[in-house]
DNA sequence: CGGGCCATGTAACGGGTTACATGATTAC
DNA sequence: GTAATCATGTAACCCGTTACATGGCCCG
């Protein structure tokens, strides 16, 4: 559902071809949603027979022959019509099968959990890292930086940053918990 | 996958029927995980198919009948197998559709916008409010009180919690931001 | 007599993952 | 020559959602 759209939004801002568009969503999108390269070339296919988009194949001397989607009329009213639906009841939850597996960590042995708990606050801070220059990856993508667009593309990457220093933050403050049992 | 293990995790503790193990997400377990009744019956079913768990029928009269589930030694080594795999990289995606609404907002009207932030904003609040009862409730479910599984229950519900407010003040800045521009 | 809790399911569908499969071009 | 980047897909599977379906008991 939200895959499909959020090609489709990529797709409104300019026409883009199926690398480019998980180039956006492992650069821009990943704060809040993880796509695979195969999966978004199956939903390319499918807007395609929606009629939400149209492809053109483009031929290319340096490079492959890339394939580029436009939106279509008919495409842009569904988008909007996704848009303007709100943020909807189902907004707040989420699903972490990580915290499923702390839940049951009394299972385990303190020095287990604890290394646990580190792997998962390493990977926090790798994320970090490895992800400090949003700022300038994001206005690679999308033509009118003119408008409000960027403004909306760095809270939702406040977000995911806030919420990944959030989770290092708890890791540690679990593992001294844990460090400081008798 | 983590369905599986939760309920396989629960049944741990002790004996218990769907029902049981529904109400079970619907008060510790909502933080990280949300389930469906349905979904809950499908996996025991497969579960007792595989041969971790067994059920037996148990007579009620001023209930319904139900059927009550128990782990096999194989369902203890599957789950324990699973719980020691650690956190995985992938522990720090993960998804959210409303954040995908918020990224491709510029195509809305501020007003628009804010009133999605606003319904996001209460949302969580209803659902911070709706829950501050956690330690009692978590404390109704699993036998042995005694050992240090409540702390880690304690520590998923903090999460859980932590996130959501969290949630709520991104919306709260967001809003104001909003509505101090020109 | 209606609402709430207890209690258990089936069928169809869909979204997403995993694994597999290929190949051109550029830069070092 | 080999690694990185550009570029596109298929097939099988599985996890989860939605919708549907039922029914007893208790309390006010």
């Amino acid at each position: 559902m939200s895959l499909e759209y959020g090609i489709l939004g990529l797709i409104n801002y300019g026409k883009m071809s199926g690398y480019d568009i998980s180039k956006a969503f492992d650069s821009s999108l990943k704060f809040f949603w993880h796509a695979q390269t195969s999966h978004i070339y199956l939903e390319l296919k499918k807007l395609e027979k929606k009629g939400y988009i149209t492809g053109t194949l483009v031929q290319q001397n340096d490079r492959p022959n890339k394939k580029l989607f436009g939106i279509t009329d008919e495409g842009r009213k569904a988008f909007m019509e996704w848009l303007a639906q709100g943020a909807g009841a189902e907004s707040v939850q989420f699903k972490s099968a990580f915290m499923m597996r702390v839940f049951f960590a009394g299972n385990l042995s303190p020095e287990q959990t604890v290394g646990m708990l580190k792997e998962f606050r390493q990977n926090c801070v790798d994320f970090l890292n490895k992800t400090s220059e949003i700022p300038e990856s994001i206005n690679h993508y999308g033509a009118n930086k003119e408008t409000i667009h960027p403004f909306y593309w760095q809270m939702t990457a406040e977000f995911g940053y806030g919420i990944v220093r959030y989770c290092a933050d708890w890791a540690e403050s679990c593992i001294k918990r844990l460090e400081g049992l008798p």
